[in-house]
DNA sequence: AATATATACCTTGACAGACGATGTAACTCG
DNA sequence: CGAGTTACATCGTCTGTCAAGGTATATATT
Protein backbone atom coordinates (compact mmCIF):
# COMPACT_ATOMS: atom_id res chain seq x y z
CA UNK A 1 0.00 0.00 0.00
CA UNK A 2 1.79 3.16 -1.12
CA UNK A 3 -1.21 6.01 -0.90
CA UNK A 4 -1.70 7.23 2.59
CA UNK A 5 -5.35 6.55 3.70
CA UNK A 6 -5.07 10.13 4.50
CA UNK A 7 -5.19 11.38 1.44
CA UNK A 8 -8.32 9.28 0.35
CA UNK A 9 -10.39 10.07 3.60
CA UNK A 10 -13.28 11.94 3.47
CA UNK A 11 -13.40 9.91 -0.42
CA UNK A 12 -14.31 5.86 1.15
CA UNK A 13 -18.12 6.93 0.57
CA UNK A 14 -17.65 8.13 -3.16
CA UNK A 15 -16.18 5.10 -3.87
CA UNK A 16 -17.95 3.28 -3.22
CA UNK A 17 -21.14 4.62 -4.64
CA UNK A 18 -19.23 4.95 -7.66
CA UNK A 19 -19.08 1.11 -7.76
CA UNK A 20 -23.03 0.52 -6.93
CA UNK A 21 -23.96 3.23 -9.23
CA UNK A 22 -22.69 0.63 -12.01
CA UNK A 23 -24.22 -2.17 -10.57
CA UNK A 24 -25.59 -3.81 -7.31
CA UNK A 25 -22.19 -5.37 -5.04
CA UNK A 26 -21.17 -7.21 -1.30
CA UNK A 27 -18.66 -5.93 0.65
CA UNK A 28 -15.71 -7.77 -0.20
CA UNK A 29 -16.34 -7.80 -3.85
CA UNK A 30 -15.98 -4.09 -3.85
CA UNK A 31 -13.02 -4.09 -2.00
CA UNK A 32 -10.89 -6.57 -4.19
CA UNK A 33 -12.36 -4.39 -6.82
CA UNK A 34 -10.84 -1.27 -5.71
CA UNK A 35 -7.47 -3.16 -4.79
CA UNK A 36 -7.34 -4.38 -8.47
CA UNK A 37 -7.98 -0.93 -9.69
CA UNK A 38 -5.45 1.40 -8.16
CA UNK A 39 -3.02 -1.65 -8.86
CA UNK A 40 -2.51 -3.11 -5.41
CA UNK A 41 -2.08 0.68 -3.85
CA UNK A 42 -4.85 1.20 -1.53
CA UNK A 43 -7.13 -1.12 -0.09
CA UNK A 44 -10.11 -0.40 2.29
CA UNK A 45 -10.05 -1.88 5.32
CA UNK A 46 -12.59 -3.14 6.39
CA UNK A 47 -13.59 -1.43 9.42
CA UNK A 48 -13.68 1.62 7.23
CA UNK A 49 -15.64 -0.48 4.55
CA UNK A 50 -18.47 -1.95 7.02
CA UNK A 51 -18.90 1.75 8.49
CA UNK A 52 -19.22 3.34 5.71
CA UNK A 53 -21.89 1.14 4.78
CA UNK A 54 -23.67 1.63 7.79
CA UNK A 55 -23.70 5.21 7.41
CA UNK A 56 -24.84 5.64 4.07
CA UNK A 57 -27.37 3.04 4.76
CA UNK A 58 -28.40 5.49 7.53
CA UNK A 59 -28.49 8.41 4.86
CA UNK A 60 -30.41 6.30 2.74
CA UNK A 61 -27.75 6.41 -0.28
CA UNK A 62 -27.85 2.43 -0.30
CA UNK A 63 -30.29 -0.55 0.47
CA UNK A 64 -28.79 -4.10 1.60
CA UNK A 65 -29.89 -7.62 1.45
CA UNK A 66 -29.01 -10.99 2.42
CA UNK A 67 -28.21 -13.02 -0.94
CA UNK A 68 -29.20 -16.34 -1.41
CA UNK A 69 -26.25 -18.04 -1.94
CA UNK A 70 -26.60 -21.69 -2.41
CA UNK A 71 -22.68 -22.08 -1.50
CA UNK A 72 -19.89 -20.37 0.12
CA UNK A 73 -20.14 -17.79 2.10
CA UNK A 74 -23.13 -15.41 2.87
CA UNK A 75 -22.86 -12.01 0.88
CA UNK A 76 -24.78 -8.95 1.90
CA UNK A 77 -25.41 -7.34 -1.28
CA UNK A 78 -26.12 -3.11 -1.25
CA UNK A 79 -27.99 -1.31 -4.17
CA UNK A 80 -27.55 2.68 -4.61
CA UNK A 81 -31.36 4.26 -4.30
CA UNK A 82 -31.86 7.16 -6.15
CA UNK A 83 -30.92 9.25 -3.23
CA UNK A 84 -27.73 8.10 -3.11
CA UNK A 85 -27.24 8.40 -6.76
CA UNK A 86 -27.86 12.25 -6.56
CA UNK A 87 -25.85 12.15 -3.24
CA UNK A 88 -23.12 10.13 -5.66
CA UNK A 89 -23.09 13.04 -8.35
CA UNK A 90 -23.18 16.21 -5.90
CA UNK A 91 -20.06 13.90 -3.99
CA UNK A 92 -18.28 14.07 -7.12
CA UNK A 93 -19.33 17.17 -8.39
CA UNK A 94 -17.31 18.39 -4.78
CA UNK A 95 -14.57 16.74 -5.54
CA UNK A 96 -13.69 17.93 -8.87
CA UNK A 97 -14.21 21.59 -7.30
CA UNK A 98 -12.01 20.18 -4.08
CA UNK A 99 -9.55 18.96 -6.39
CA UNK A 100 -9.23 22.04 -8.42
CA UNK A 101 -8.79 23.80 -5.23
CA UNK A 102 -5.95 22.03 -4.27
CA UNK A 103 -3.86 21.95 -7.26
CA UNK A 104 -3.56 25.79 -7.12
CA UNK A 105 -2.64 25.89 -3.35
CA UNK A 106 0.10 23.34 -3.66
CA UNK A 107 1.17 25.02 -6.74
CA UNK A 108 4.47 26.85 -5.92
CA UNK A 109 5.33 30.14 -7.98
CA UNK A 110 8.53 29.34 -9.35
CA UNK A 111 7.40 31.95 -12.25
CA UNK A 112 8.40 35.09 -10.46
CA UNK A 113 9.81 37.34 -13.02
CA UNK A 114 7.66 39.48 -15.19
CA UNK B 1 -17.36 28.56 2.55
CA UNK B 2 -18.47 26.15 -0.28
CA UNK B 3 -15.71 23.32 -0.37
CA UNK B 4 -16.43 21.20 2.86
CA UNK B 5 -12.93 20.30 5.38
CA UNK B 6 -13.19 16.99 4.84
CA UNK B 7 -12.01 16.75 1.64
CA UNK B 8 -8.65 19.10 2.14
CA UNK B 9 -8.14 17.03 5.13
CA UNK B 10 -4.59 15.67 4.78
CA UNK B 11 -3.41 18.16 2.59
CA UNK B 12 -3.55 21.26 5.20
CA UNK B 13 -0.06 20.93 5.94
CA UNK B 14 0.87 20.28 2.52
CA UNK B 15 -0.56 23.48 1.52
CA UNK B 16 0.89 25.42 4.15
CA UNK B 17 4.52 24.11 3.34
CA UNK B 18 3.62 25.06 -0.38
CA UNK B 19 3.30 28.46 0.58
CA UNK B 20 6.49 28.53 2.98
CA UNK B 21 8.49 26.87 0.05
CA UNK B 22 7.81 30.58 -1.86
CA UNK B 23 8.69 32.55 1.07
CA UNK B 24 8.57 32.90 4.58
CA UNK B 25 5.42 34.15 6.33
CA UNK B 26 3.23 33.91 9.54
CA UNK B 27 0.00 32.44 10.10
CA UNK B 28 -2.50 35.22 9.56
CA UNK B 29 -0.85 35.89 5.66
CA UNK B 30 -0.94 32.39 4.98
CA UNK B 31 -4.51 32.04 5.74
CA UNK B 32 -5.63 35.29 3.78
CA UNK B 33 -3.67 33.51 0.87
CA UNK B 34 -5.43 30.38 0.86
CA UNK B 35 -8.72 32.18 1.07
CA UNK B 36 -7.80 34.68 -1.94
CA UNK B 37 -6.84 31.45 -3.86
CA UNK B 38 -9.80 29.93 -3.05
CA UNK B 39 -11.80 32.99 -4.24
CA UNK B 40 -13.65 32.83 -0.69
CA UNK B 41 -14.30 29.03 -0.93
CA UNK B 42 -11.99 27.55 1.50
CA UNK B 43 -10.45 28.96 4.91
CA UNK B 44 -8.21 27.27 6.91
CA UNK B 45 -9.89 27.40 10.93
CA UNK B 46 -7.62 28.54 13.07
CA UNK B 47 -7.46 25.92 15.51
CA UNK B 48 -6.41 23.53 12.32
CA UNK B 49 -3.85 25.98 11.08
CA UNK B 50 -1.91 26.62 14.23
CA UNK B 51 -2.22 22.45 15.08
CA UNK B 52 -0.66 21.98 11.65
CA UNK B 53 2.33 24.68 12.54
CA UNK B 54 3.13 22.87 15.80
CA UNK B 55 2.95 19.48 14.09
CA UNK B 56 5.35 20.26 11.05
CA UNK B 57 7.65 22.17 13.45
CA UNK B 58 7.63 19.28 15.48
CA UNK B 59 8.87 17.26 13.04
CA UNK B 60 11.25 19.43 11.69
CA UNK B 61 9.41 20.81 8.58
CA UNK B 62 9.70 24.34 9.66
CA UNK B 63 11.33 26.63 12.45
CA UNK B 64 9.55 29.86 14.00
CA UNK B 65 10.31 32.86 15.10
CA UNK B 66 8.86 35.81 16.49
CA UNK B 67 9.06 38.69 13.99
CA UNK B 68 10.12 42.51 15.12
CA UNK B 69 7.57 44.13 14.41
CA UNK B 70 7.34 47.66 15.46
CA UNK B 71 3.56 48.36 15.19
CA UNK B 72 0.46 46.43 15.29
CA UNK B 73 0.48 42.94 16.56
CA UNK B 74 3.45 40.66 17.03
CA UNK B 75 4.12 37.93 14.09
CA UNK B 76 5.48 34.58 14.22
CA UNK B 77 7.46 33.95 11.48
CA UNK B 78 7.51 30.35 9.86
CA UNK B 79 10.43 29.35 7.62
CA UNK B 80 10.54 25.82 5.63
CA UNK B 81 13.77 23.84 6.39
CA UNK B 82 15.97 21.56 4.29
CA UNK B 83 13.80 18.63 5.37
CA UNK B 84 10.14 20.17 5.14
CA UNK B 85 10.93 21.32 1.23
CA UNK B 86 11.62 17.41 1.12
CA UNK B 87 8.82 16.42 2.96
CA UNK B 88 6.70 18.67 0.93
CA UNK B 89 7.66 17.68 -2.49
CA UNK B 90 7.09 14.04 -1.21
CA UNK B 91 3.34 15.16 -0.19
CA UNK B 92 2.82 17.00 -3.22
CA UNK B 93 4.04 13.67 -5.28
CA UNK B 94 1.71 11.75 -3.25
CA UNK B 95 -1.02 14.30 -4.33
CA UNK B 96 -0.83 13.13 -7.54
CA UNK B 97 -0.57 9.68 -7.25
CA UNK B 98 -4.19 10.21 -5.07
CA UNK B 99 -5.65 12.17 -7.51
CA UNK B 100 -5.45 10.33 -10.15
CA UNK B 101 -6.39 7.22 -8.14
CA UNK B 102 -9.70 8.58 -6.54
CA UNK B 103 -10.31 9.85 -10.22
CA UNK B 104 -10.26 6.68 -11.64
CA UNK B 105 -12.08 4.77 -8.48
CA UNK B 106 -15.35 7.75 -8.76
CA UNK B 107 -15.30 6.97 -12.81
CA UNK B 108 -18.64 5.26 -13.12
CA UNK B 109 -18.19 3.05 -16.02
CA UNK B 110 -20.96 3.95 -18.84
CA UNK B 111 -18.85 2.77 -21.38
CA UNK B 112 -19.88 -1.14 -21.68
CA UNK B 113 -21.07 -2.15 -25.06
CA UNK B 114 -18.01 -3.65 -26.95
C1' DA C 1 -13.84 57.73 26.42
C1' DA C 2 -16.18 54.03 24.77
C1' DT C 3 -17.10 50.93 20.93
C1' DA C 4 -16.13 48.50 16.88
C1' DT C 5 -13.18 46.44 13.53
C1' DA C 6 -8.97 44.46 11.97
C1' DT C 7 -4.73 42.26 12.83
C1' DA C 8 -2.50 38.46 15.09
C1' DC C 9 -1.66 34.75 18.21
C1' DC C 10 -3.14 30.42 20.95
C1' DT C 11 -5.74 26.46 23.54
C1' DT C 12 -9.35 23.24 25.06
C1' DG C 13 -12.86 19.77 24.47
C1' DA C 14 -15.60 17.21 21.39
C1' DC C 15 -16.45 14.77 17.18
C1' DA C 16 -16.03 11.83 13.10
C1' DG C 17 -13.59 8.83 10.03
C1' DA C 18 -9.97 5.47 9.62
C1' DC C 19 -7.62 1.52 11.38
C1' DG C 20 -5.48 -2.46 14.04
C1' DA C 21 -7.02 -6.21 16.31
C1' DT C 22 -10.13 -9.60 16.87
C1' DG C 23 -14.05 -12.63 16.19
C1' DT C 24 -17.55 -15.50 13.58
C1' DA C 25 -18.71 -18.91 10.01
C1' DA C 26 -18.80 -21.62 5.73
C1' DC C 27 -16.41 -23.55 2.07
C1' DT C 28 -12.02 -25.52 -0.55
C1' DC C 29 -7.92 -27.88 -1.29
C1' DG C 30 -4.15 -30.81 -0.33
C1' DC D 1 -7.94 -32.26 9.43
C1' DG D 2 -5.47 -28.11 9.12
C1' DA D 3 -4.54 -24.06 6.28
C1' DG D 4 -6.26 -20.76 3.28
C1' DT D 5 -10.03 -18.14 1.17
C1' DT D 6 -14.36 -15.97 1.15
C1' DA D 7 -17.27 -12.95 3.71
C1' DC D 8 -19.30 -10.34 7.40
C1' DA D 9 -18.91 -7.54 11.71
C1' DT D 10 -17.44 -4.84 16.02
C1' DC D 11 -14.46 -2.55 19.56
C1' DG D 12 -11.12 0.67 21.09
C1' DT D 13 -7.78 3.90 19.70
C1' DC D 14 -5.72 7.52 17.07
C1' DT D 15 -5.64 11.76 14.45
C1' DG D 16 -7.16 15.98 12.17
C1' DT D 17 -10.76 19.29 12.32
C1' DC D 18 -13.69 22.60 14.44
C1' DA D 19 -16.59 25.53 17.62
C1' DA D 20 -15.86 28.23 21.17
C1' DG D 21 -13.23 30.77 23.91
C1' DG D 22 -9.20 33.70 25.27
C1' DT D 23 -5.16 37.44 24.85
C1' DA D 24 -3.21 41.68 22.91
C1' DT D 25 -2.28 45.84 19.85
C1' DA D 26 -3.72 49.42 16.61
C1' DT D 27 -7.01 52.26 14.09
C1' DA D 28 -11.45 54.31 13.09
C1' DT D 29 -15.94 55.73 14.56
C1' DT D 30 -19.25 57.60 17.66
Amino acid sequence: MSITADLIRGHTETIILAHLFSRESYGYEINKSIQEKSGGKYELKEATLYGAFRRLEENGSIVSFWGNETTGARRRYYRITEHGKKYFLDSRAEWEEARKLIDKLIRTEERGNE
